[in-house]
DNA sequence: ATCATTGCAAAAGATTTGCAAGGTC
DNA sequence: GACCTTGCAAATCTTTTGCAATGAT
Protein backbone atom coordinates (compact mmCIF):
# COMPACT_ATOMS: atom_id res chain seq x y z
CA UNK A 1 0.00 0.00 0.00
CA UNK A 2 2.95 2.44 -0.53
CA UNK A 3 3.31 4.90 -3.08
CA UNK A 4 6.51 4.74 -4.70
CA UNK A 5 7.66 8.38 -4.13
CA UNK A 6 5.98 8.90 -0.46
CA UNK A 7 5.97 6.12 2.06
CA UNK A 8 4.17 8.60 4.21
CA UNK A 9 5.53 10.47 7.45
CA UNK A 10 6.00 8.90 10.84
CA UNK A 11 4.63 11.26 14.04
CA UNK A 12 7.74 13.48 15.50
CA UNK A 13 6.79 16.35 17.93
CA UNK A 14 9.75 18.48 16.25
CA UNK A 15 10.11 20.38 12.89
CA UNK A 16 13.21 19.54 11.20
CA UNK A 17 14.54 23.07 12.04
CA UNK A 18 13.56 22.44 15.68
CA UNK A 19 15.29 19.23 16.18
CA UNK A 20 18.17 20.54 14.48
CA UNK A 21 18.06 23.82 16.39
CA UNK A 22 17.78 21.30 19.92
CA UNK A 23 21.21 19.81 18.34
CA UNK A 24 23.17 22.82 17.76
CA UNK A 25 22.19 23.93 21.39
CA UNK A 26 23.31 20.39 23.07
CA UNK A 27 26.63 20.60 21.12
CA UNK A 28 27.33 24.53 22.00
CA UNK A 29 27.01 25.31 17.78
CA UNK A 30 25.56 28.21 16.55
CA UNK A 31 22.35 29.08 14.41
CA UNK A 32 23.00 30.58 11.76
CA UNK A 33 21.57 32.24 8.56
CA UNK A 34 23.46 30.00 6.92
CA UNK A 35 21.97 26.82 8.82
CA UNK A 36 18.79 27.61 8.66
CA UNK A 37 18.85 28.31 4.92
CA UNK A 38 19.78 24.95 4.56
CA UNK A 39 17.51 23.29 6.83
CA UNK A 40 14.82 24.77 5.17
CA UNK A 41 15.95 24.27 1.56
CA UNK A 42 16.98 20.11 2.02
CA UNK A 43 13.47 19.97 3.79
CA UNK A 44 10.96 22.23 1.38
CA UNK A 45 11.11 18.64 -1.39
CA UNK A 46 11.50 15.01 -0.34
CA UNK A 47 13.78 13.76 -3.33
CA UNK A 48 17.06 12.39 -2.68
CA UNK A 49 19.65 14.49 -3.65
CA UNK A 50 23.22 15.42 -3.97
CA UNK A 51 25.50 18.41 -3.15
CA UNK A 52 25.78 20.12 -6.55
CA UNK A 53 21.76 19.53 -7.09
CA UNK A 54 21.32 21.14 -3.51
CA UNK A 55 23.64 24.05 -4.59
CA UNK A 56 22.10 24.75 -7.74
CA UNK A 57 18.35 25.50 -6.31
CA UNK A 58 20.74 28.13 -3.60
CA UNK A 59 20.99 31.56 -4.37
CA UNK A 60 24.08 32.32 -6.35
CA UNK A 61 26.92 34.14 -5.29
CA UNK A 62 25.99 37.70 -4.51
CA UNK A 63 22.91 37.18 -3.87
CA UNK A 64 21.23 37.19 -0.80
CA UNK A 65 20.56 33.49 0.87
CA UNK A 66 23.62 32.21 -0.69
CA UNK A 67 26.02 29.84 1.14
CA UNK A 68 29.62 28.33 0.02
CA UNK A 69 30.49 25.19 -1.62
CA UNK A 70 32.39 24.27 1.89
CA UNK A 71 29.51 25.29 4.20
CA UNK A 72 27.65 23.44 2.48
CA UNK A 73 29.27 20.07 2.80
CA UNK A 74 30.27 21.20 6.07
CA UNK A 75 26.27 21.58 6.73
CA UNK A 76 25.43 17.95 5.30
CA UNK A 77 27.79 16.73 7.50
CA UNK A 78 26.09 18.13 10.57
CA UNK A 79 22.61 16.90 9.45
CA UNK A 80 23.81 13.31 9.26
CA UNK A 81 25.17 13.06 12.28
CA UNK A 82 22.12 14.95 13.95
CA UNK A 83 20.19 12.50 12.20
CA UNK A 84 18.23 14.86 9.91
CA UNK A 85 19.53 13.03 6.82
CA UNK A 86 20.97 9.59 5.86
CA UNK A 87 23.53 9.30 3.14
CA UNK A 88 24.44 6.82 0.55
CA UNK A 89 26.75 6.49 -2.08
CA UNK A 90 25.87 6.28 -5.82
CA UNK A 91 27.81 6.08 -9.22
CA UNK A 92 30.70 7.22 -6.38
CA UNK A 93 29.38 10.57 -5.02
CA UNK A 94 27.38 11.06 -2.03
CA UNK A 95 23.53 11.41 -1.89
CA UNK A 96 21.40 11.98 0.50
CA UNK A 97 17.70 11.67 1.98
CA UNK A 98 15.16 12.46 4.73
CA UNK A 99 16.01 10.58 7.43
CA UNK A 100 14.18 12.68 10.52
CA UNK A 101 10.68 11.78 10.84
CA UNK A 102 10.53 9.23 7.38
CA UNK A 103 10.68 5.53 7.83
CA UNK A 104 13.27 3.25 6.55
CA UNK A 105 13.51 2.26 3.34
CA UNK A 106 15.41 0.49 0.27
CA UNK A 107 15.79 1.69 -3.32
CA UNK A 108 14.96 0.57 -6.81
CA UNK A 109 17.36 2.15 -8.92
CA UNK A 110 17.17 3.04 -12.92
CA UNK A 111 20.30 2.70 -14.52
CA UNK A 112 18.90 4.26 -17.19
CA UNK A 113 17.06 7.92 -16.09
CA UNK A 114 18.56 7.53 -12.77
CA UNK A 115 15.26 7.34 -10.88
CA UNK A 116 15.41 5.88 -7.42
CA UNK A 117 12.11 4.53 -6.32
CA UNK A 118 11.95 3.63 -2.88
CA UNK A 119 10.26 0.55 -1.51
CA UNK A 120 9.81 -1.16 2.32
CA UNK A 121 10.08 -4.47 3.09
CA UNK A 122 9.26 -5.70 6.27
CA UNK A 123 10.57 -9.72 5.50
CA UNK A 124 13.82 -7.53 4.38
CA UNK A 125 14.76 -6.54 7.73
CA UNK A 126 13.25 -9.99 9.30
CA UNK A 127 16.14 -11.41 6.71
CA UNK A 128 18.68 -9.15 7.61
CA UNK A 129 18.05 -9.39 11.34
CA UNK A 130 17.90 -13.62 11.13
CA UNK A 131 21.46 -13.16 9.07
CA UNK A 132 22.71 -10.72 11.22
CA UNK A 133 22.13 -13.16 14.47
CA UNK A 134 23.22 -16.52 12.33
CA UNK A 135 26.96 -14.53 12.46
CA UNK A 136 26.71 -12.90 15.51
CA UNK A 137 26.80 -9.54 13.97
CA UNK A 138 25.24 -6.75 15.50
CA UNK A 139 23.39 -4.63 12.91
CA UNK A 140 23.46 -0.69 12.67
CA UNK A 141 22.17 -0.33 9.30
CA UNK A 142 22.13 -1.47 6.01
CA UNK A 143 21.27 -0.16 2.59
CA UNK A 144 19.77 -2.46 -0.34
CA UNK A 145 20.03 -1.41 -3.68
CA UNK A 146 18.11 -2.92 -6.63
CA UNK A 147 19.42 -2.02 -10.03
CA UNK A 148 17.69 -2.55 -13.51
CA UNK A 149 15.37 -0.84 -15.64
CA UNK A 150 12.57 0.69 -14.20
CA UNK A 151 8.86 0.28 -15.99
CA UNK A 152 8.79 4.02 -17.89
CA UNK A 153 12.54 3.51 -19.14
CA UNK A 154 11.86 -0.22 -20.32
CA UNK A 155 8.44 1.37 -22.54
CA UNK A 156 10.88 3.89 -23.85
CA UNK A 157 13.72 1.12 -25.21
CA UNK A 158 10.56 -1.14 -26.59
CA UNK A 159 9.49 1.40 -28.48
CA UNK A 160 12.86 2.70 -29.65
CA UNK A 161 13.45 -1.11 -30.39
CA UNK A 162 10.78 -1.46 -32.46
CA UNK A 163 11.79 1.73 -34.48
CA UNK A 164 14.92 0.59 -34.85
CA UNK A 165 13.80 -2.61 -36.05
CA UNK A 166 11.91 -1.26 -38.73
CA UNK A 167 14.27 1.14 -40.24
CA UNK B 1 26.16 -24.48 4.54
CA UNK B 2 28.34 -22.13 3.48
CA UNK B 3 31.95 -20.83 5.01
CA UNK B 4 32.22 -16.82 5.76
CA UNK B 5 35.46 -16.73 3.75
CA UNK B 6 34.44 -19.03 0.43
CA UNK B 7 30.90 -19.62 -0.45
CA UNK B 8 32.25 -22.47 -3.08
CA UNK B 9 32.83 -21.95 -6.71
CA UNK B 10 30.73 -22.94 -9.96
CA UNK B 11 31.48 -25.18 -12.61
CA UNK B 12 33.67 -22.97 -15.01
CA UNK B 13 34.77 -24.36 -18.56
CA UNK B 14 37.83 -21.32 -18.56
CA UNK B 15 40.32 -19.71 -16.38
CA UNK B 16 39.60 -16.34 -16.00
CA UNK B 17 42.99 -16.01 -17.59
CA UNK B 18 41.39 -17.75 -20.41
CA UNK B 19 38.07 -15.93 -20.29
CA UNK B 20 39.82 -12.37 -20.50
CA UNK B 21 42.10 -13.52 -23.49
CA UNK B 22 38.36 -14.69 -25.44
CA UNK B 23 37.10 -11.11 -24.46
CA UNK B 24 39.66 -9.52 -25.88
CA UNK B 25 39.87 -11.50 -29.22
CA UNK B 26 36.27 -10.72 -29.50
CA UNK B 27 37.07 -7.20 -29.23
CA UNK B 28 39.99 -6.77 -30.89
CA UNK B 29 41.94 -5.95 -28.07
CA UNK B 30 46.08 -6.99 -27.61
CA UNK B 31 47.09 -9.27 -24.92
CA UNK B 32 49.65 -8.01 -23.27
CA UNK B 33 52.19 -8.46 -20.27
CA UNK B 34 50.98 -5.56 -18.09
CA UNK B 35 47.23 -7.97 -18.70
CA UNK B 36 48.17 -11.16 -17.62
CA UNK B 37 50.09 -10.12 -14.75
CA UNK B 38 46.85 -8.47 -13.32
CA UNK B 39 44.45 -11.39 -14.12
CA UNK B 40 47.41 -13.50 -12.70
CA UNK B 41 47.29 -11.06 -9.63
CA UNK B 42 43.50 -10.34 -9.46
CA UNK B 43 43.34 -14.82 -9.28
CA UNK B 44 45.63 -15.56 -7.37
CA UNK B 45 43.90 -15.00 -3.86
CA UNK B 46 40.35 -14.76 -3.31
CA UNK B 47 39.76 -11.34 -1.22
CA UNK B 48 37.72 -8.02 -1.42
CA UNK B 49 40.69 -5.37 -2.92
CA UNK B 50 40.50 -1.81 -3.92
CA UNK B 51 42.46 -0.10 -6.52
CA UNK B 52 45.62 1.16 -4.07
CA UNK B 53 46.01 -2.68 -2.45
CA UNK B 54 46.07 -4.25 -5.91
CA UNK B 55 49.44 -1.62 -7.01
CA UNK B 56 50.88 -2.42 -3.56
CA UNK B 57 51.43 -5.72 -4.37
CA UNK B 58 52.70 -5.82 -7.96
CA UNK B 59 56.39 -4.84 -8.51
CA UNK B 60 57.54 -1.50 -7.87
CA UNK B 61 58.01 1.10 -10.40
CA UNK B 62 61.51 0.16 -12.40
CA UNK B 63 60.92 -3.83 -11.28
CA UNK B 64 60.06 -6.23 -13.81
CA UNK B 65 56.24 -6.99 -13.90
CA UNK B 66 55.34 -3.14 -12.59
CA UNK B 67 52.53 -2.21 -14.44
CA UNK B 68 51.85 2.01 -14.17
CA UNK B 69 48.65 3.38 -11.72
CA UNK B 70 46.61 4.26 -15.22
CA UNK B 71 46.96 0.45 -16.49
CA UNK B 72 45.78 -0.68 -13.61
CA UNK B 73 42.64 0.96 -13.28
CA UNK B 74 41.67 0.67 -17.21
CA UNK B 75 42.55 -2.92 -16.53
CA UNK B 76 40.03 -2.80 -13.36
CA UNK B 77 37.22 -1.64 -15.58
CA UNK B 78 37.96 -3.57 -18.01
CA UNK B 79 37.67 -6.80 -16.02
CA UNK B 80 34.25 -5.74 -15.07
CA UNK B 81 33.16 -5.07 -18.64
CA UNK B 82 34.26 -8.73 -19.18
CA UNK B 83 32.53 -10.00 -16.07
CA UNK B 84 35.03 -11.01 -14.43
CA UNK B 85 35.34 -8.85 -11.27
CA UNK B 86 32.46 -6.93 -9.69
CA UNK B 87 32.71 -3.11 -8.43
CA UNK B 88 30.94 -1.48 -5.67
CA UNK B 89 31.53 1.40 -3.52
CA UNK B 90 32.64 1.35 0.28
CA UNK B 91 33.39 4.57 2.42
CA UNK B 92 33.54 6.76 -1.29
CA UNK B 93 36.48 4.40 -3.01
CA UNK B 94 35.92 1.09 -5.45
CA UNK B 95 36.27 -2.22 -3.99
CA UNK B 96 36.53 -5.42 -6.20
CA UNK B 97 35.64 -8.76 -6.10
CA UNK B 98 36.33 -11.75 -8.17
CA UNK B 99 32.56 -12.41 -10.22
CA UNK B 100 33.45 -14.91 -12.75
CA UNK B 101 33.31 -18.53 -11.08
CA UNK B 102 31.84 -17.06 -8.20
CA UNK B 103 28.54 -17.16 -6.69
CA UNK B 104 25.97 -14.35 -6.10
CA UNK B 105 26.42 -13.27 -2.64
CA UNK B 106 25.67 -10.27 0.05
CA UNK B 107 27.94 -8.52 2.30
CA UNK B 108 27.90 -8.19 6.18
CA UNK B 109 30.57 -4.88 6.51
CA UNK B 110 32.08 -4.55 10.09
CA UNK B 111 32.82 -0.77 10.51
CA UNK B 112 35.15 -1.55 13.65
CA UNK B 113 37.64 -3.65 11.67
CA UNK B 114 36.66 -2.68 7.49
CA UNK B 115 35.90 -6.54 7.28
CA UNK B 116 33.77 -7.79 4.86
CA UNK B 117 31.87 -11.18 5.90
CA UNK B 118 29.96 -12.55 2.67
CA UNK B 119 26.63 -14.69 3.14
CA UNK B 120 24.23 -16.24 0.77
CA UNK B 121 20.36 -15.85 0.60
CA UNK B 122 18.02 -17.50 -1.83
CA UNK B 123 15.02 -15.49 0.04
CA UNK B 124 16.89 -12.35 -0.58
CA UNK B 125 16.84 -12.98 -4.34
CA UNK B 126 13.38 -14.03 -4.18
CA UNK B 127 12.56 -11.26 -1.68
CA UNK B 128 14.17 -8.60 -4.77
CA UNK B 129 12.24 -10.27 -7.38
CA UNK B 130 8.56 -10.04 -6.07
CA UNK B 131 9.42 -6.38 -5.04
CA UNK B 132 10.59 -5.63 -8.85
CA UNK B 133 7.78 -7.43 -10.30
CA UNK B 134 5.49 -5.52 -7.66
CA UNK B 135 7.06 -2.47 -9.49
CA UNK B 136 7.22 -3.59 -12.99
CA UNK B 137 10.81 -3.15 -12.47
CA UNK B 138 13.45 -5.24 -14.60
CA UNK B 139 16.09 -6.35 -12.17
CA UNK B 140 19.79 -5.92 -13.55
CA UNK B 141 21.44 -6.75 -10.38
CA UNK B 142 21.38 -5.60 -6.45
CA UNK B 143 23.81 -5.24 -3.94
CA UNK B 144 23.04 -5.08 -0.08
CA UNK B 145 25.12 -4.33 2.83
CA UNK B 146 24.72 -5.11 6.25
CA UNK B 147 26.96 -2.60 7.87
CA UNK B 148 27.43 -3.26 12.00
CA UNK B 149 29.96 -5.07 14.07
CA UNK B 150 31.56 -8.12 13.68
CA UNK B 151 31.83 -10.80 16.33
CA UNK B 152 35.14 -10.55 16.86
CA UNK B 153 34.96 -6.94 17.50
CA UNK B 154 32.59 -6.96 19.84
CA UNK B 155 34.36 -9.24 22.09
CA UNK B 156 37.31 -6.48 21.59
CA UNK B 157 35.10 -4.23 22.30
CA UNK B 158 33.21 -5.66 25.81
CA UNK B 159 36.70 -6.75 26.92
CA UNK B 160 38.10 -2.94 26.57
CA UNK B 161 34.72 -1.14 28.10
CA UNK B 162 35.13 -3.80 31.31
CA UNK B 163 38.58 -2.49 31.32
CA UNK B 164 38.05 0.82 31.48
CA UNK B 165 35.46 0.27 33.91
CA UNK B 166 37.56 -1.17 36.52
CA UNK B 167 39.88 1.63 36.29
C1' DA C 1 34.47 39.61 24.54
C1' DT C 2 34.78 35.02 23.37
C1' DC C 3 34.85 31.56 20.42
C1' DA C 4 32.22 29.21 16.58
C1' DT C 5 31.43 29.82 11.64
C1' DT C 6 32.06 31.46 7.15
C1' DG C 7 34.24 32.08 2.63
C1' DC C 8 38.19 31.95 0.09
C1' DA C 9 41.80 29.61 -1.90
C1' DA C 10 44.20 25.70 -1.85
C1' DA C 11 44.74 20.83 -0.77
C1' DA C 12 43.58 16.20 -0.91
C1' DG C 13 42.23 11.65 -2.60
C1' DA C 14 40.54 8.76 -6.18
C1' DT C 15 40.19 8.09 -10.86
C1' DT C 16 40.55 9.52 -15.72
C1' DT C 17 42.63 11.40 -19.93
C1' DG C 18 45.81 13.46 -23.81
C1' DC C 19 49.56 12.23 -26.03
C1' DA C 20 53.96 10.48 -27.69
C1' DA C 21 56.57 6.22 -27.51
C1' DG C 22 56.39 1.36 -27.67
C1' DG C 23 54.32 -3.30 -28.37
C1' DT C 24 51.06 -6.70 -30.60
C1' DC C 25 48.79 -8.73 -34.36
C1' DG D 1 52.69 -1.64 -41.00
C1' DA D 2 48.47 -0.54 -38.74
C1' DC D 3 46.74 0.60 -34.69
C1' DC D 4 46.07 -0.75 -29.83
C1' DT D 5 48.33 -0.02 -25.32
C1' DT D 6 51.33 1.89 -22.14
C1' DG D 7 53.35 5.34 -19.05
C1' DC D 8 53.91 9.90 -17.99
C1' DA D 9 52.13 14.10 -16.55
C1' DA D 10 48.37 16.64 -16.04
C1' DA D 11 43.46 17.07 -15.59
C1' DT D 12 39.12 16.04 -13.37
C1' DC D 13 35.74 15.49 -9.91
C1' DT D 14 34.20 15.53 -5.37
C1' DT D 15 35.04 16.68 -0.87
C1' DT D 16 37.92 18.61 2.80
C1' DT D 17 40.94 21.92 5.19
C1' DG D 18 43.88 26.13 6.83
C1' DC D 19 43.20 30.53 7.91
C1' DA D 20 41.82 35.32 8.45
C1' DA D 21 37.61 37.86 8.69
C1' DT D 22 32.93 37.84 10.42
C1' DG D 23 29.09 36.84 13.32
C1' DA D 24 26.45 34.61 17.30
C1' DT D 25 25.83 34.29 22.19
Amino acid sequence: MSDEQSLGTVEVALSPLERFEEYLQSRGMRNTDQRRMLVEQVFSHHEHFDADTLIDKLPRKGQPGHVSRPTVYRTLNEFVDAGLLRKFELDGRAVYEHDYGYPQHDHLYCKQCQRLIEFQSAELIALRDAVARENSFRVTSHRLIITGICETCQRARRRTKRRVDLV
